[in-house]
RNA sequence: GCCGAGGUGGCAGAAUGGUUAAUGCGUCGGACUGCAGAUCCGAUUCCUGGGGGUUCGAUUCCCUCCCUCGGCUCCA
């Protein structure tokens, strides 16, 4: 297992990582309340927390990664009856759509996505718990409140004392606690919205208990890493501390917290509830996944990234084009003689430049997960191999194997330079070659007419055609 | 008001108590090309919010001020 280290927002300091129980790593991260359609911020966190998973993983730590669904809260009770649909069919909705962008986004770490419904008896059993302990009370409608006041550490995640809050300084102030900073951890029951039966009357869950009676379940009462944005922390994150650290009687609830910047649009935090929102899977489709995964990782992960369309992603896909350049070469070099076992050696100084810097590429991420240095060294590596690229299908495969180990490693680690089959043509694939055939031919006689009219053709199809020294390329970009 | 994060070249965005502050985008020049595009080579050597302090040396550490953003019971 490599060491590594991590800021912790906890402490406020680069911690080296230990983790509970080696090599087992317990993670988990605040994942979405799908009640409308997902935005290129939440891509961040998604992208962000996948990168630390399969780094660990890479790293020789076996890692159980939950990212839960918040199925069931306000918001989305709100937005269903708006469009009068049922509110958990609703969030299922959003829920697999969330899925089906993960999928393409290649973040492939999540164990498991819980929603947070099927967790009710872990919950209630928590509750219960926490009343028995003092922790809680019950309030006349049948509504559980946890008391901050019992909890004298309350804030230390987020530096906040209780007494220097302002009730009421965004949310309406609830009659119904005894003091204002105590907050809901069972929601007694208003007619036609979902609800379960409770030893204190039919009820929902309050948001912060569903995460700390889940995790309770699926990690224990004490686990390594927890993740999520930056403005989770108060009061989401420290009310798990006060929950978890009171209904088990252990300490520390979570070892590492880690908090992603946020994604800002026009300097504001993107966000439904500004408005300022632009769509995750439009920005997939327009760009592909690749390009985004790119921009998310070519900052660190703590700092705030800028989003502004379409000038942010334009950058990221030329930069990205350019990076991935030799990456594909080489593949393609490598499909060309799969069977074919002869060619050159890769001189020595190559052979061991590749392999000193996969060591740099994790030394480099270890140093708490930073990938725009990471990205900083695939540029050298890049810009190396370009020289190379004309003696490409001289080397035999194994020596295009070394060459293609930095970005290998990169594909393992950060999911940069996936090449999927999708979207590279479909049916029109099978012709193109023949065009080009055709088009080169036109070429050669000297016919420039006709050949301008078959590029322009593709062109139309979504099929963008390049000359080079070595023939014509083509790649698929989709209908202009 | 309180808590927290952050201010780096035209732009995005790293890093370090110490030679010309990475990398990318953009721009300019050149190569290649029937054209276009892509690619390649070179250049863009006056950039670390203001003011103090510690130090042989500060962008980095300390103090202070200014500004931006996030949070203060909906939020990735």
């Amino acid at each position: 297992m490599r060491r590594f280290t991590v800021y912790d927002s906890l402490t406020r300091e680069v911690r080296s990582f230990a983790p509970i129980a080696p090599p087992r790593v317990g993670m988990f991260v605040c994942g979405l309340t799908p009640y409308a359609e997902a935005h290129v911020g939440h891509g961040r966190f998604a992208v962000v927390f996948d990168v630390v998973a399969r780094a660990l993983r890479h790293w020789g730590y076996r890692v159980f990664y939950v990212q839960n669904i918040t199925n069931l809260d306000d918001k989305l009770i709100a937005r269903a009856a708006e469009i009068e649909e049922d509110p958990l069919a609703l969030a299922d909705r959003y829920a697999q759509s969330w899925r089906r962008l993960m999928t393409r986004l290649e973040v492939s770490s999540v164990n498991y996505y819980p929603y947070a419904t099927d967790y009710v008896p872990e919950i209630l059993a928590q509750v219960r718990v926490l009343i028995d302990r003092g922790y809680a009370y019950v309030a006349e409608d049948g509504s559980v409140y946890y008391s901050v006041a019992r909890f004298p550490e309350y804030g230390k995640l987020s530096g906040q004392r209780v007494e220097a809050l302002r009730p009421g300084a965004r949310v309406e102030v609830d009659e119904r606690k005894r003091a204002p900073e105590d907050f809901v951890i069972w929601k007694a029951a208003t007619p036609g919205e979902p609800s379960w039966e409770s030893p204190w009357g039919p009820g929902r869950p309050g948001w912060h208990i569903e995460d700390t009676a889940m995790t309770g379940r699926l990690l224990g009462p004490r686990y390594d890493l927890h993740g999520a944005g930056l403005d989770l922390i108060f009061p989401h994150h420290d009310s798990e501390i006060a929950l978890a650290e009171a209904a088990s009687g252990e300490a520390p609830f979570v070892n590492y917290w880690m908090h992603n910047g946020l994604l800002t649009m026009g300097g504001e935090k993107m966000s439904k509830s500004i408005g300022n929102v632009s769509s995750l899977e439009d920005a997939i489709d327009r760009y592909g996944p690749m390009v985004l995964r790119f921009y998310y990782l070519n900052a660190h992960y703590r700092s705030p990234l800028e989003f502004d369309p379409p000038r942010t992603l334009d950058e990221a896909k030329e930069a990205y084009a350019r990076l991935a350049l030799p990456a594909d070469r080489i593949a393609e070099a490598l499909d060309r003689r799969a069977e074919d076992a002869a060619g050159a050696d890769l001189p020595d100084t190559l052979a061991d430049a590749a392999e000193a810097l996969e060591e740099t590429l994790d030394a480099t991420l270890a140093n708490d997960f930073n990938s725009r240095e990471v990205i900083a060294l695939l540029f050298g590596w890049t810009r190396r191999m370009t020289e190379d690229l004309p003696r490409l299908d001289a080397y035999s495969s194994d020596a295009l194997e070394e060459l293609a180990g930095p970005y290998r490693w990169a594909e393992e680690v950060l999911g940069l330079f996936v090449r999927r089959p999708e979207g590279r043509g479909g049916a029109w694939a099978n012709l193109v070659p023949v065009l080009l055939e055709a088009r080169a031919r036109a070429r050669a006689r000297g016919d420039f007419a006709e050949a301008d009219r078959i590029r322009d053709e593709l062109r139309g199809r979504g099929i963008r055609l390049e000359d080079d020294a070595s023939g014509t390329r083509w790649e698929f970009t989709g209908p202009e």
